[in-house]
DNA sequence: TCCCGAAATGTACAAATGTACAGAAAGGGG
DNA sequence: CCCCTTTCTGTACATTTGTACATTTCGGGA
């Protein structure tokens, strides 16, 4: 209790977490209505019986693993706001790192898997929330919250699209609609 | 009617409609990949064999009842277009003909349901574009491919956004932000 | 009228699923 | 060394699933 590493003798902290780290890897591929105990058994690499010691129900892991597909979501939003911090609010910056983050379709996909989950699960509606609530709070402060909810709505849409077509968004186009939304279009 | 109904027994044409009908409707309540033969009985009134006749296997049924769900978007994607020819293909008008469409969810969710299953199947890849890809259609001869795929961007943001969220975008949002992105100055 | 093909239905069954649990294995304290 | 608690694992089982099919029912043509 008092050392941190020093307690682990077979080390269930790490087995518990490959599980939900496996459970969320298959949620983003197939989907969160077509996991199973027996495919996350076989994806973490461990017996099936693990999968129900650790989880009382299926429906627990899920959660968890949809909780743990948000804390990778957040890591991507934090990463964005101190870019934002850093090098300054404006559409070329928020452009860039759009092409960047469609590039990387990690967090993308984590993003969308739980939106996707929340569609036919109100109670996931809280966490899908979270992302373009995030976003429209980072632009509101420099922009106000009209255009800043605007775009965070127009970012949301550049999500699906990449999600579901193939040719990714040039980086000049995020820049000129994003300047349009946010109203700093020089004439 | 409930005469005629019930003497009209044998009506293949109409009991099969009345299964694709009760799958899209399960689908968009609780996901394609939670509908099951015995639900899609239950909700169609029909006995479990029912199912299994006119389908030679449940893919296929899903398959029609997504098919059907499409039909019922493009028939209100129809009603937009008509609506923009007779009336111009303003801010203004698209605004309300968003609001109009957002309250009315049907063909909103349908899809959205639409749209959530082809993340985990890309074979449903083609039906989720069509949606943005024609809304951009309508927009690109007054506005240019630029400004109307924006636009259809960001309504697709909107969509996902009152799917997730409880308080409808009023419209004098949609319209400032949809002036913007398309380009038309308004003050 | 009767009869035959089409349609409708209920049931059966193998496979897959969530879950429980009896042991086996492991590792530290005596 | 042994023992006892914790951790692990395989198996079992009831339930649900997709699907097949024998049987029943219907309705129109002879």
């Amino acid at each position: 209790m008092t050392e941190a590493a020093v307690r682990r003798r077979r080390d269930p902290e790490t087995r518990r977490r490959a599980i939900v780290s496996a459970a969320a890897e298959l949620i983003v591929e197939i989907g969160v209505g077509a996991v199973t105990h027996r495919l996350i058994a076989a994806r973490a690499g461990v017996p099936l019986g693990a999968t129900t010691q650790y989880f009382a129900t299926l429906d627990d892991l899920r959660a968890e693993a949809l909780r743990f597909l948000v804390a990778e979501v957040d890591a991507r939003i934090d990463g964005i706001r101190s870019d934002l911090d850093e090098r300054g609010t404006t559409p070329a910056v928020l452009a860039e790192l759009l092409a960047r983050g469609l590039a990387d379709a990690h967090a993308l996909e984590a993003d969308r898997a739980v939106v996707t989950a929340a569609v036919n699960d109100p109670q996931l509606r809280e966490l899908a929330r979270r992302w373009s609530q995030q976003m429209a709070g980072f632009l509101v402060a420099d922009f106000g919250p009209q255009r800043a909810t605007a775009a965070a709505i127009f970012i949301d849409g550049v999500f699906w699209h990449s999600r579901i077509n193939d040719e990714p968004l040039s980086m000049a186009f995020l820049e000129s609609a994003l300047a349009d939304i946010l109203g700093t279009t020089t004439t």
